[in-house]
DNA sequence: AGCTTAATAGGAATCATTCCTGTTAAGGAT
DNA sequence: ATCCTTAACAGGAATGATTCCTATTAAGCT
């Protein structure tokens, strides 16, 4: 990897991801920062976002709607996502036990970077229509 | 939800995912269709796709390279995604334990329709470059 | 056989994401 | 402090998966 230099539109998405637990798409990132960056790119946010889930400081969580959302909170958690207004909240990690992952690995012949468990439904605001 | 008619074409294409272990995309569909129906249209394919979805007879896997992947197999199970080749294998059933999604769901307010369990990493063949 | 409307083809439209070109600016080297 | 290399960038074009639209066909009841 090429080296990674400093950037002031990258730190405030970073910020940005950190300081908020709704999964921003790369459009709503580029809404929230078009203020305090008038000449910012749609094409920089995309090229920043990739940038940062390469460096491990931010996660892809899923596509909502067409969408991909992402996270910039990478201790191990998981995630609902409601199927009618696509709000993705966190829930406490969930693992299918200790060392499984692992064995799985070795019985079916990978080495796994990452887990996610979703779970997808409706919220309690979307229930009842 | 509207009256289901028969059609010669959903049923190839169900017939397909359930007859694969290789979670295809619509245009593998497609492509694997057209020489049995030659005037079939990747709309029809897209158009099935989502509606054996929502009979529950299909399930999206998620995205890989941009492009949705279809199982055609319900039973609750989950998958590996290799992030290099795309390949997408099949794994037994992973669950964070007995009751734990009901619990959550009272606790975080939502109620679930589904959840998945994805391992992502690298296949046996993608490993060594 | 007639009727309603789901299913369809084919092509246009949408829209998230990526690519391209020329320009700017980190930040190490001189 | 100035020079140099090249990462970061804007802006707009290009790509490509998916959806929409319109006219046509065909399930499958009556």
């Amino acid at each position: 990897m090429a080296i990674v230099r400093q950037s002031k539109k990258r730190d405030a998405m970073l910020a940005l991801l950190r300081g908020t637990d709704q999964h921003p798409s790369a459009e709503q990132v580029y809404r929230a920062l078009k203020p305090d960056y008038p000449d910012l790119s749609l094409a920089t946010v995309y090229r920043n976002l990739a940038q940062l889930c390469e460096q491990g400081l931010a996660l892809r969580v899923g596509t909502v709607n067409g969408q991909e959302r992402y996270d910039g909170h990478t201790r191990p958690h998981s995630h609902f996502i409601c199927n009618r207004c696509g709000r993705v909240a966190d829930l406490p990690r969930l693992s299918p036990g200790e060392g499984c992952v692992e064995r799985l690995g070795v019985q079916y012949g990978f080495t796994a970077e990452r887990c996610e468990f979703v779970i997808r439904g409706l919220c309690k605001g979307c229930e009842d229509f």
